[in-house]
DNA sequence: GATTGAAATGAAAAGCTTTTCAGAATATAC
DNA sequence: GTATATTCTGAAAAGCTTTTCATTTCAATC
């Protein structure tokens, strides 16, 4: 390691100027003779200057950094809108500093606490468990964008598609093929999304006088192996199904596993749709019907409008939507 | 956003002690009498005081904060050994700033130096293609890990599984099977695993006395999109294959969907190996027979790895070895 | 050439904490 | 009760930059 930091006092000695003409020369705030400019480009070039944010931050009361709390990495939808954000941040000077709430309210407050510590500018939440009283709490603090989840009398700063509207649309598409009897299985309990695309389902259903058949909903987690156990419960319990709507892809491939193991065949005998269109869907055997969520979009509308805010600009948010995306795994019946 | 901040003078002057004791009773460096770390402790509740990580980085030189150079933010694989990374720092004090360098040197120093702007106290680099020169240069200035990554002469700070022999051995497995026409969709160019893979890949039909032909080798992307083409190209030039080995699972998705459009059975007529078990592979119809790669646990070994550096401990890194999960898209041939 | 106003610059403070050093308080030994 | 060693504590410096404020420099005007 090296054996001291080069500062800006280095540079003022080496340029014959004072620390703050240093100071003007890198932040352009305003400007200096070009002739000292050059002199003091030169001395920092030569010593490879470059300025400690910290410092920066301290004195400046802007840190540069924004806050992203997700809750598990690895999980597609959320790494996707993850992605969007660090994506939207190129050239802006900002970065962001990552950390997983894993669902779980306590962990997320306490993550938070250590990025406020940091001094971040803003914080974008992507989904969670907060209670909307933290909530409030929060944004009183501090600029804040909310993705993925929604929340009454702060639309302008939430980024949502509107997953009830969604989930309806796929039921109805499973609908109007001629299914009748459509299995559910939902995403993780608490989450917003999950609920909403619950709440869906079962209006399209009411919508169209189909009936709801408990035994025919599934309490899933998001991942694989409930789409596994779903069709298990559903067998067992006897119901017959013709079309199952899984509250996401990966559950959804579940499903379309548990299916091939019985024999049933996809779509021929029972169609099945997911959510979010991850990556792979689209190259599943059969590929998958699904509702696209155009996720890194969502995250660089997040970044950029977070940007906005804490620039003191008004921001506006695109309206996203969820859109079907018809293949294989679905047909007509009856 | 509230008037301002209370800062450990507030603090101070409420107990009526010092700032130097106040930050004592924070830091435990120092054993203070009960009597006033007591009061010390409670003008802190009172006042909700978080101390200001700028300020304690700048003045201690430590700003408990690391750096993560990832690739592409959204890949199964570095997203696991970044989830890997950030669990490993739970409870160590230690928050990751998570930057995306995209397979572009330039961009990938770019990164790494706003990284060090901010004086992150150890970084770990997740792949890349920065040169060795550089990378020379840069464990001069910090404390580094590689992971999915190796260098010579600097196999102490890297942590990676041999690509070389679990591509030979997932090669070999596919001739013990008896296949001799062996296809191979390779990972992206400059990629270092996906060199290696395929240099196991190549040794491993070498070792059985099996020719290698060009026509059997397309050269991917890791997406699936690759793999479709990889079938095409296969095809289309004549010269026939029983099996194919994909550097990804992403990619064997691809092979295997594209199969299907032709109606090639898989494993029937061509078995089918991916690379890397995402979690999505043993719910694939037919499920993929892949190299697991213990990518979490690899991230966790990174951080804890890290943090020994930067303690100035000894550390050392497990030996993480690649195994091959047997699932239906391969069978015996001939 | 003196005067005025604008532009450029420097000195010093501020931002918040930790750390050093010295001094005060307390405990221990005689 | 004094001398000595220990334990605590406070003042001040240090860390590196930005920003304020005052001053200097310079060009323009009369």
């Amino acid at each position: 390691m090296q054996n001291r930091k080069v500062t800006i006092l280095d540079i003022a000695e080496r340029a014959s100027v004072s620390p703050a003409t240093v100071s003007r020369v890198i932040n352009k705030s305003v400007v200096v003779k070009e002739s000292k400019r050059k002199v003091v480009i030169e001395a920092m070039d030569e010593l490879g200057f470059r300025p400690n944010a910290l410092a920066r931050g301290l004195v400046s009361g802007r840190s540069m950094t924004l806050g992203v709390l997700t809750q598990d990495i690895g999980s597609p939808l959320y790494d996707n809108i993850a992605k969007g954000i660090i994506r939207g941040l190129e050239g802006s000077g900002y970065s962001a500093i990552l950390v997983d709430g894993l669902w779980r309210e306590n962990r997320e407050l306490e993550v938070i606490n250590t990025l406020l510590d940091r001094q971040i500018d803003g914080l974008i939440l992507i989904g969670g468990v907060i209670s909307e009283g933290e909530l409030t709490k929060l944004r009183k603090r501090i600029p804040l964008i909310l993705v993925g989840r929604e929340m009454q009398g702060w639309e302008d700063y939430c980024i949502n598609i509107d997953n009830f509207s969604a989930a309806y649309e796929a039921t109805k598409f499973l609908i109007e093929q001629g299914h009748r009897r459509i299995a559910h299985v939902k995403g993780s309990p608490n989450h917003q999304d999950a609920e909403q695309r619950f709440k869906g389902y079962a209006k399209a259903l009411e919508d169209s006088g189909i009936e709801l058949i408990p035994n025919l909903i599934f309490q899933g987690d998001f991942f694989p192996q409930s789409g596994v156990l779903a069709i298990s419960s559903f067998l067992e319990r006897g119901d017959g199904f013709s079309a199952v709507f899984a509250a996401n892809d990966m559950m959804a491939m579940g499903v379309r596993r548990a299916l091939y193991q019985r024999s049933i065949r996809c779509p021929e005998d029972v169609s099945v749709i997911g959510f979010d269109d991850q990556i792979e869907t689209a190259f599943l055997v059969p590929s998958l019907t699904t509702m696209r969520q155009p996720s890194v979009e969502m995250g660089m509308a997040a970044s950029a409008a977070l940007l906005d805010v804490i620039a003191g600009k008004p921001h506006d948010l695109p309206v996203f939507k969820a859109s079907l995306q018809v293949r294989e795994s679905t047909c007509r019946t009856g």
